[in-house]
DNA sequence: GATAAACGTTGCTGCAACGCAAACAAAGCC
DNA sequence: GGCTTTGTTTGCGTTGCAGCAACGTTTATC
């Protein structure tokens, strides 16, 4: 890992706070790897053995059920910690972690996260704000589920995707890796009948454009008062 | 407080491992309350002021939406921690905490949180472990309310709550405080319409019994292979 | 004990969204 | 270039469940 690399994983979230020396400590025991599209990082029910920091590329987690259908819990994107189920009591991973584009990451084993966390107050500190971010996340998506109807989640899925990892581009805000509308049902709880008609409908109204696995912003206020519901549909 | 309470809150889940001289110290610094049944204890949006020991009662948490519809996040019984919003990096709650019974709990200013983590690492990490366990519970409640359908929602919402609070007749396991059909309805994401139809046929059924704001679950067995759906509605 | 308020039940109707099926389009592969 | 695989579109029938409305029942209030 070369000097500059350093400097920049210093500005990432997790690390905020902390002295260069103490990062260095960390990385020292880092280990880098490279993760092919569309394997996994890790698996759900598997031993937790690793945490990881996603350095690119983005990874989607997946929580399967016992009969066979997937929830997209969320999309990390590049300077997010991921697999930290054992800092959070667990021992097995509660989901699985799959590349959605070639990544890049560093993994740590287990074990040391509480290490870490002790002798690095920040860290640890970082983590559970974190956390804390996940569980608000977690809930609001509950309250979404129980109150909304699919158009505008959907609409709402979107639109944090966009503020993830959209790139500009000249017909509007591209979500930056393959995206298919099996995903998109399984981020908003509904099937990919009912996105495909929701994406072509918008098409139409100028909101979106998009084609095989490649979705685009064209509107992104629009689609936000949609989400809202300050608009009929 | 006597020392007999002392000594029952020593073993209470949040103080695990920590010594009796800190514990005391914590508890030198709580302020007692008593709650009136249906008032808040704080309020969604108020300042993250103080943060809570739940002693006696139950109390429901629930987000209101924009448009005013209510969900219902959880039910806290006694042992539990509440309001720990400051410990996860927010300043405001992020939803309402509401007796729904007569409670007792014990209560401490935010800004003590963070000191008594750093000097009981214990009772720090008990926390965080009991956010990772709520995590948890979200993501799946986020997953149910993706690929499951009302019924075995609402089941599994039953078996909940006697998990939590099941206290045995001669019926079989009481929810030990009122419940309202809207009350299932809110944690389900359904309707109270809804709600009572499943709970008359349930009941010719002979899995509950039921009355105003009570619910007894007479067969949690079979309840429970409904709700998992290993058994034709 | 009468009146009101809160909670629960039940029939009916409508529709959002699912499921199925068939066809189409694009990308990968030999 | 043809073949397969993977993803998308779209029409049509079905249905789970919400929404409305009316009524019954229990608990509070004075």
């Amino acid at each position: 890992m070369s000097r500059l690399d350093r400097t920049l994983i210093a500005d990432l979230a997790p690390f905020q706070g902390m002295h260069a020396a103490d990062l260095d400590t960390m990385l020292g025991q880092a280990r880098s790897m490279r993760i092919v599209k569309e394997t996994a990082i890790f698996e759900q029910e598997g031993e937790a053995h690793s945490f990881f920091l996603l350095l690119d590329g983005h990874v989607r987690v997946v929580k399967t059920t016992p009969d066979g259908q997937q929830v997209i819990v969320r999309y990390i994107s590049p300077g997010e910690l991921l697999g930290i189920a054992r800092a959070l009591g667990r021992t097995t991973y509660p989901a699985s972690a799959i590349a959605a584009v070639d990544c890049v990451a560093l993994a740590w084993p287990s074990r040391l996260w509480s290490e870490f966390a002790a002798a690095f107050p920040s860290f640890g500190a970082n983590t559970y704000k974190a956390v804390g971010a996940r569980l608000q996340d977690a809930h609001a998506r509950v309250i979404e589920m129980s109150t909304e109807q699919v158009d505008r989640r959907v609409a709402h899925a979107l639109l944090k995707l966009i503020q993830q990892t959209g790139r500009k581009t000249e017909d509007g805000l591209l979500i930056d890796f393959p995206l298919s509308r099996q995903d998109i049902a399984d981020m908003t709880g509904t099937t990919l009948h009912t996105v495909s008609r929701l994406m072509t409908v918008w098409e139409e109204r100028g909101l979106v454009k998009s084609g095989r696995q490649k979705v685009t912003v064209v509107q992104p206020h629009k689609l936000l008062l949609l989400a809202e519901g300050h608009v009929d549909k």
